[in-house]
DNA sequence: AGCCACTTTGTA
DNA sequence: ACAAAGTGGCTG
């Protein structure tokens, strides 16, 4: 007897299933595809749930089924899984697993994105004023990226489109996958990377083709520096998943997903693998899914939407670069595809391997606790070792005013220059000075929409606020007394630090690369070029330097201001900058001479000084942990952040104190602030965030509904999303 | 009031 | 997603 009601899953904004009737003759299982009526037109949906009932009341009918093949349960899992674990709506989670063709005899819609046409806005809004100015730089964006970033709602920018002011460009398309060969000839791996090769291939669930025993799955974590193999190491798991009759997914930051790395595994497997990103689409992206969801695609090369494709086995999946920000998806649905493949690979009895260099914290941390296996290569293939760093003691430096360059540094820069090598000198803030203040009465220039100061771009003739973009002219009398020409620069930016260089160094060819570069990306890749080839003999630079482009004559790194974010009340501040002074100092010594690394701090003897110094990662995290418990600081992997929506910043505000006031905590969770306001919201980037310590193991997400619910309702959707490795919840 | 730009709500 | 209803500023 079939049922008489389905619960369907709509891929919209809605957090329930609807209930639909179930027209006699229609027999439906879960996971079906349907079409249904919904409001005045027809939409698809996912039946979540069949149950009997009296259906003969006011319920809709079904329309009819759409596809031959349902969603598999571990995939609705997964859509469950994540809605709650993000505390998105369960609709949006389906929504990114149910990329449908785009219905119809569709041609070639690739992913739209809007950028600025140059012309100006036939009227001028508050709001359009702000997309206006985050759209300046010509960059293309996504819609709904666009409209975060600006802090506005999408339908500004659909204003904006017809008025001419953007305009949607479509990304071009390239071609499908060809069957991967596992015995592809290829070259041999050394001995350390066989015998690393074999530990990820015995964690593999799918028996051996010849018979023997199956391993148990699990999370492993691939850990070697860049060029030690760990691509051909996690290639050969691939290739025994392959012959195993299994499918693979290998994630890659979307930055990371170019044609070289295609070619590689071109190299190994003598067929070019399915890639998968946001750019694909049309056709090209419908055989793909088909390909995947029948089986016939064994290895799909993806971003982090590649998560969600419908693999019919799915035995493997590698997170490659596992400490890549750009695995975290910040618009929409907030989640981090890391994660989220940890949680699709226990959802599927599938092996996961995360791979890096440089380790995230909390993947170090479940690495050490057990619950991640850890496959640790010795060093890089050909014997290179890593830089050599060196802390340099501020207090015992003679530094002249106004000058940031330590003599120890300087000498170690010429030394390097001297041997034709190159030297990068990081500072991780841009702009020429961080703080502008009238000499006469003291006046500081400060945001007014931030609490922030205004960092001055002299380059730009500017005061900018990093953090929401306000911009003004540098005015040339102070705006509060109206003294003339006694505005002082306080502190370095890299533009400072680039006219200090310039002293010191006039005969050098010095290049600056930050984020707010000049010219746009275009200009940005061409100075990276310059760079690797050696046409510049120092580089000052902000995080932009940190990752991408390898620099082979780059053999010194001086870190300038190595405390700066230390203090930053941020609670992750440690772990981010230790995360960030690794990476830095990493990129020294990638070519054939060694590198060395030597880093400015007022405090050498600071946990994550120390720590990366020593290279000691495992003694920093121990000690990180120690010093978060005495400061009453949640552990590692235990922190949430209530997020509201950058539309409802303003609305948010006002609400502030409310919010704050709602709800006792339960007992064995606190919510972290400034101490004279325990429940306050910390402000970020176009969002709120909210701190919260759990002493014990509790799920944060429906805490922080309740607690949601339970206070006076804030007016607007309140998202809350988590920053937390998912670990702890499985 | 009426208009406009934008936000919020509801869809079973 | 999309359409309908609501909000709040502005105008004359």
């Amino acid at each position: 007897m079939n049922a008489a009601i389905a619960d369907v899953l709509i891929p919209l904004a809605l957090d329930t299933a609807y209930s639909y009737a179930v027209p006699a003759g229609l027999d439906l299982a879960e996971g079906d595809v349907v079409q249904i009526p919904l409001g005045p037109r027809e939409t698809v949906g996912v039946v979540w749930g069949l149950r009997d009932g009296a259906a003969g009341s006011n319920l809709r009918k079904v329309t009819a089924r759409i596809a031959d093949e349902g969603m598999a349960p571990p995939l609705r899992r997964l859509v469950d899984w994540i809605a709650r674990y993000t505390l998105a709506p369960k609709g949006s989670a389906l929504a990114m697993a149910l990329r449908l063709p785009e219905d119809g005899p569709r041609t070639e819609t690739a992913k739209v994105g809007v950028r600025a046409t140059g012309a100006a806005p036939s009227r001028i809004t508050a709001a359009r004023s702000k997309v206006v100015a985050v759209a300046a730089d010509g960059a293309v964006r996504g819609k709904r990226a666009l409209a975060l970033e600006s802090g506005v709602s999408a339908g500004v920018i659909d204003g904006l489109i017809d008025d001419g002011v953007l305009e949607t460009v479509t990304l071009a398309p390239e071609r499908v996958a060809e069957p991967p060969d596992p015995d592809h000839p290829h070259p041999p791996l050394s001995g350390p990377q066989r015998t690393a090769a074999e530990a990820l291939i015995a964690t593999l669930t799918a028996p051996p083709a010849g018979g023997g025993p199956a391993g148990e799955g699990g999370v492993t974590l691939l850990e070697g520096v860049t060029g030690s193999g760990k691509t051909e190491i996690y290639f050969e798991a691939v290739a025994e998943a392959v012959r195993r009759g299994v499918q693979s997914l290998v994630l890659m930051p979307e930055i990371a997903l170019t044609a070289q790395f295609l070619d590689r595994f071109t190299a190994r497997f003598g067929a070019r693998p399915a890639a998968w990103h946001s750019g694909i689409g049309g056709r090209r992206r419908e055989r793909i899914r088909a390909g995947v969801l029948a089986g016939e695609i064994p290895v799909v090369v993806g971003a982090r939407s590649a998560l969600f494709l419908p693999f019919r086995h799915l035995g493997l999946v590698v997170v490659d670069e596992e400490h890549e920000a750009a695995y975290k998806q910040d618009d929409g649905v907030c989640y981090h595809a890391r994660d989220m493949a940890v949680v699709r690979g226990k959802l599927e009895n599938a092996a996961v391997v995360l791979a890096s260099a440089t380790p995230s914290i909390e993947t170090r941390v479940n690495a050490a606790r057990g619950r991640y296996r850890r496959v640790v290569l010795p060093e890089r293939f050909g014997g290179r070792r890593l830089p050599e760093i060196r802390a340099i003691d501020m207090r015992r430096e003679a530094i002249p005013r106004g000058r940031y360059l330590s003599p120890t540094l300087t000498a170690a820069v010429a030394e390097t220059n001297a041997r034709g090598e190159q030297a990068l000198l990081f500072l991780n803030r841009r702009g020429y000075a961080p703080l502008t203040l009238c000499r006469a009465c003291g006046h500081r220039y400060q945001c007014p929409n931030c609490s922030t100061w205004l960092v001055e771009h002299r380059f730009r003739r500017a005061l900018v606020c990093h953090h929401c973009g306000h911009a003004e002219r540098r005015p040339d009398a102070c705006a509060e007394c109206g003294t003339v020409d006694s505005l002082t620069a306080c502190g370095p930016g890299v533009e400072r630090i680039a006219e200090e260089v310039a002293a010191t160094f006039p005969d050098k060819r010095v290049i600056v690369l930050s984020s707010d570069f000049p010219g746009g990306a275009e200009r940005l890749r061409a100075e990276l070029q310059t760079v690797a080839e050696g046409g510049c003999d120092i580089v000052v630079g902000t995080q932009l330097v940190a990752k991408g482009h390898n620099f082979p004559l780059l053999t010194l790194v001086g870190v300038l201001d190595a405390d700066i974010g230390l203090a930053s009340g941020d609670p992750r501040a440690a772990e981010r900058t230790f995360q960030l002074l690794q990476q830095v100092t990493g990129r020294a010594g990638r070519g054939e001479k060694p590198g060395r690394a030597l880093v400015q701090t007022y405090q050498p003897e600071h946990p994550v000084i120390a720590a990366l110094i020593s290279g000691d990662a495992e003694r920093f995290y121990e000690e990180e942990t120690a010093a978060r418990e005495v400061a009453g600081l949640p552990p590692f992997g235990r922190l949430a952040a209530l997020i509201v929506s950058a539309a409802e910043r303003e609305a948010a505000e006002a609400h502030g104190q409310a919010l704050a006031r709602v709800a006792e905590p339960p007992p064995g969770v606190m919510v972290l602030g400034p101490a004279e306001a325990p429940l306050a919201l910390v402000r970020g980037r176009h969002r709120f965030r909210l701190l919260v310590k759990a002493e014990r193991e509790i799920d944060i997400q429906s805490y922080l509904r309740d607690w949601i619910a339970r206070g006076p309702k804030p007016r607007g959707n309140v998202r809350v999303a988590i920053d937390v490795d998912p670990q702890s919840f499985l």
